[in-house]
DNA sequence: GATGAATGAGCGTTCATTCAT
DNA sequence: CATGAATGAACGCTCATTCAT
């Protein structure tokens, strides 16, 4: 409070700031949905946030860069999205199977967010830098799935869980993708009842013997 | 037939039309592998391909359109290999736990191949009618599955078939990519363990009762 | 003769090429003789000599290799007059003072060209790989002063020929900038007369003793 | 005098600002030094002299300016080093020999500090106006030469004074030049007796009869 | 058909300069 | 006086595409 007294120029600076990068984001984002990655140019994004080029260069190195922020906030913001999911998940009093729907319905909930943010994120994959970021957030989603999911271990005949996590982890993504792109009409409903199968039958399979 | 006799010069020209098509197509591959979709060029295609620039817009209208023909053929190729190794499959007197394997073998053969091809699509893919047209040629390998699973089905306890291949072909295509580029250390033997563990139990379900 | 017949349509390409690199040199040189290098932009260049950017960047491979090109031609042809002024001098029944009376009449002849280049020369020279070169050119000059003066030699009282020849050229260089960029008013006949005296008796000295 | 006392707060402005167009011309020296006039930038300027791009137009109008008033400051030194010398010399006693001698001796003296400077100033010479300003300079090195050397004058066979001065001057001027750029392994000691050697029999040369 | 010289819009980026604070 | 965010003209250069030969 007394801060924000004593320093009101530099923190309005800093509100300048913030918002000439959202601006630039923001354009960036559009320009990548409506034309795709080889559309994009520095100009066109000046010109859509309403900065001048000169500013753009104040703020970000060189183009790559802007695309680089946009998936890092993207990418970053898909797996937070998940990780809180997940810690937010009641799992009291459930048994596996109730514990695997109910992540599998929260899987599915805001699917057209997801659609944007996933179709963007396939037209702006540029190098396999960004993948390997993407990958660093994943690991966070698995770390968090094997926490929430630790009190059922003991029940379950799995030799490695690290293995098992990634499974899931990229099955899941991996069918994601197919509900993005996939042929029109599939049955989200459907979709969800099938994973929730997939998941739970892989978890709780039968033993060996 | 009566026609090449009639018109072998004509055919000749479409030999060369042909092999010229090929020289592009090749050429564009091999820049994409070394250079990307960003250091592509038609200047350097015809440099590459050994043909001057006039006559490569005499059998491409535009630049893109020849990244195009090489998704579609890449693309192709792929599943093609898929639909070849699905119906080569023997499963004469075998039960499904080990029809699931011989597939899943199968599977994971060839992934140095793969993962090279999967890379340059990956940087290659540029607008949603590539991702459009994969998705035929990956319902080419669903329905190929269908079939040779076929046998199966009666003692199975799956309700609606179509969304179960949806199901399994996308795990499988995210864990595919899961592998391409996840970290580093990944033992592709215990992959391939883990899927066939998570296709097998996901088709022999227990019923709900 | 017959060759020009033969291939009469390549011959024409190269004329054209060379027609457009001549376009570009002369458009270059009048440039920077307006407005000087930092005034020089390879927009600039194709605006004047009629062509498109496109066309320069078929000819040289960046703005600098055009500089790079002027200059060679530039310092060659000064080199190329000297020389062949030097090895056009008829000494035959001259003395020494007369020798070197008419080397300094013929070297102060077309001084106004020479004006017009060496102002060039000093507003372009960018880098010390110019300087460089241009030495490479004053050997040729000093070699063949070397020798036509070579009849001389054994009536002077001279130890070392090569240190005395780069003397005389590096001084000569250096009245010459003087002359072109010195106060107003020097009388040019009688900067001819002194350079005369100063060279003979350079190289007629007395002996020591 | 006066001044100082009754306005000691104004005088320390301009202290302050003598100061900060020290540190421009400073850190505009380092600049071309390190990276040549054309890495040369005022945003550059600014970050090595400690101040902001405002500040640097409160005392040059232009980057031009700045590059102007270094080049003024560069060549007065060079000839105030050449003046000082000059008046500095003991000649008490010195025949003419001996006395080009010193000077020359001189004159090769601090020759790796010239060598910098001049292949900085070559580098940066940008207009005729430069040339022109560096003449200025010269023409008071040619009088404190002039008047020097006027002892030995009366003994001297020679015509025009002024002519002669400005020979010698831009001979030597030629020369250094010469050995700042020439090619490797050419022996300053040699150099400085052969000029000793040029000037000497310039000077004392034999009557025309 | 095949050629490749020519085109010029457009790119990413720099940097001298201004001006509100 | 000092600041530095903002500007935008201009730069060097690329490259998809055309068309006369």
């Amino acid at each position: 409070m007394a801060k924000a007294k004593i320093n009101p120029r530099k923190d309005g600076l800093q509100d300048r700031a913030r918002d000439k990068v959202n601006f630039i984001i923001e354009a960036t984002t559009q320009l990548l949905e409506e034309k795709g990655l080889s559309g994009l140019s520095t100009n066109k994004i000046v010109e859509r946030a309403g900065i001048s080029i000169g500013t753009l260069y104040q703020y970000f190195p060189n183009k790559e860069s802007i695309v680089h922020h946009l998936l890092q906030k993207l990418f970053n913001s898909l797996a937070d999205d998940m990780v809180k999911t997940i810690h937010g998940l009641d799992l009291e009093g459930l048994n596996l199977k109730q514990a695997v729907d109910l992540l599998m319905g929260r899987f599915f909930t805001n699917h057209e967010t997801q659609k944007k943010l996933m179709s963007q994120f396939l037209l702006s994959v540029v190098s396999v830098e960004h993948l390997k970021f993407m990958l660093k957030n994943d690991e966070r989603v698995g770390k968090a799935l094997k926490e929430k999911f630790h009190p059922y271990f003991k029940d379950l005949n799995i030799e490695d869980w690290d293995a098992t996590i990634f499974i899931i982890l990229y099955a899941l993504k991996g069918i994601q993708f197919g509900l993005l792109f996939g042929g029109p009409g599939f049955d989200h409903e459907r979709a969800r009842s099938e994973v929730s199968i997939l998941i739970y039958n892989y978890l709780d399979r039968p033993s060996k013997t």
